[in-house]
DNA sequence: ACTTACTCTACAGGGACAATATAGTTTAGA
DNA sequence: TCTAAACTATATTGTCCCTGTAGAGTAAGT
């Protein structure tokens, strides 16, 4: 299960992929379009302004927009930052390895080796797949042609 | 992260799945071997006990054993004894479907659908995979031979 | 009987999750 | 300049789950 938290990360980096680009969205208005709580989508935003993806401005007219453009965010990006690791075992993380204190070699490990071949699909998918791919699967089809 | 539990209930399993059949093995024994704690594994053996995947014998010489063939129990059956669903969004398991309550339309949710290929993905690995399966990938190559 | 091992229920400590609260800072526009 | 709207930042709260312990009870072999 990936938290509520990443859920909102990615609705929200979403409805601003669809926004027209250069002038900023409110938060209020993302949240209210969303249902996300407007408080917590703040410090959402804020942690992913911290590592790169959005940027702000501040005062009456400000708001935030995507810094990157979204076909270069991958879902699986945006997962590490908000929840941290993906891989099912820490013993299968790239970005924060951690031995398993319980078991005793990692080679030989017959519950590693399955859940190595379930962290390789699913790196597959969400480091493959990006916003602009989750707005784009979403035009109608017509649409989707004149995109391509 | 799948739970330590549950990988405790995987290496138990296959710990039993080596184990010569018909003659129940100590918890004791297993969990020594395995480096879980005893009192823990008891209430897991239990668990996967009261789903029909293991069987006990009380007394001096009692413990457990795999009551269905290793190549029977596949690692999603486990997961779900244990963990709970596989799926990765309440709106996308199979055994507990659950609505998203903050998202408007399923159809159109670009987060779900993304996921939707995540789950697949999962589950074309853990249901496919056995304890069997496991065990077996652990032989020495000669052997595993032998057994195909 | 007695020992050993399984059965079952209860519960406790810690940490993560999902917000909420509060205080402060910046900017645009009247 | 003044103020409202918006972002920034930190602290706190309540709930739930994970991990593990404790202890009393039950069954079976010797």
């Amino acid at each position: 299960m990936i938290s509520q938290k990443a859920k909102y990360a990615l609705r929200a980096l979403v409805a601003l992929a669809k926004q027209p680009p250069g002038q900023p969205t409110f938060i209020g208005d993302i949240a209210e379009a969303q249902n996300i709580p407007k408080k917590f989508l703040e410090q959402i935003l804020l942690d992913l302004k911290h590592h790169g993806l959005v940027a702000s401005r501040r005062g009456k007219a400000g708001g935030y927009g995507l810094l990157r453009p979204a076909d270069t965010i991958s879902f699986g990006e945006v997962l590490r930052i908000v929840d941290g690791p993906i891989a099912p075992l820490p013993c299968l993380s790239k970005i924060a390895y951690r031995r398993c204190e319980d078991c005793q070699e990692e080679a030989s490990c017959e519950v590693r080796r399955v859940f190595a071949q379930v962290a390789d699909a699913t790196r597959a998918v969400l480091d493959r797949t990006t916003i602009a791919d989750a707005v784009g699967a979403n035009l109608p089809i017509r649409l989707r042609e004149m995109v391509a």
